[in-house]
DNA sequence: TAGAATAAAGATAATGATTATCGTTATTGA
DNA sequence: TCAATAACGATAATCATTATCTTTATTCTA
């Protein structure tokens, strides 16, 4: 890991981002950061997810409406993204190490995330309400 | 499926996006047919990737470096992508049932993909050959 | 089949998320 | 303490995508 300075900026958004089970955006997390730590700006937050992702800390989990989304979760799991309101599931009952074996067996290809897309079940009962 | 008027244009993205396997993004869609499909504009593939989505005649398979993918092959299969080099692979031999079933028992979400992120076997060689 | 109504096209301006830049401030290490 | 470097906030730049506008093609109807 790189030699980083002592930044309470960086560990304030890190303790935020850890704090979390929404899998946030830049922004998102941005805004839900501004009461607390006042003056704090988006390029900080910007700057400080990348450092994390270089630094294993944290994953990106995809993109949702164009937007980036993190976790500070970096333990192998499955996500699933409901693409009606774009919600982010920590899937942990779902067990990827099968088909990474599969997809290695099969394909040579080292997996390190899965993603489900879909609709969640709230906005799947919303589509069969009609 | 909507109405629509005919259109040469539209007729000569699908077709080449149903030849390729490399599930291309608008821009390499577009460089790839400027030679055969003279004065066609960016635009217009643009316009007509969205119209697929919308008719059910393509799917999204994803993001890769910022890029949207896209894929005209709509029967449910599992992606593979590389986050070295960008590569999608089609896994036909993944079969996402088994997982979807699950999902929705688990999480009562209906799952429509299903992609899987990581090295490809030529990727993975190159980072253990140092 | 002409001609109005609508859809599609090409060019390009606008948008919006992310990244780069720049001047300033904080941290580190000698 | 002080020079070197890292981090910051503000904001300009970038780049993929979308919207707009004018022209052209297609369709539908009288």
């Amino acid at each position: 890991m790189p030699t980083r300075n002592k930044s309470d900026k960086r560990d304030a958004i890190y303790e935020a981002l850890k704090a979390t089970k929404e899998h946030p955006s830049a922004e998102t997390l941005y805004e839900a950061m501004r009461e607390k730590v006042p003056g704090i700006g988006l390029a900080t937050v910007y700057r400080n997810l990348n450092l994390f992702l270089e630094d294993g800390m944290a994953i990106s989990v995809g993109f949702v409406n164009g937007k980036e989304r993190f976790d500070a979760n970096c333990m192998p799991h499955t996500h699933f993204i409901c693409e009606k309101c774009g919600t982010v599931i920590d899937c942990d009952d779902i067990d990827p190490a099968e088909i990474k074996v599969e997809l290695m067996e099969k394909y040579g290809a080292e997996a390190n995330s899965m993603v489900l897309r879909g609709l969640c079940a709230l906005c799947n009962k919303k589509v069969s309400d009609g």
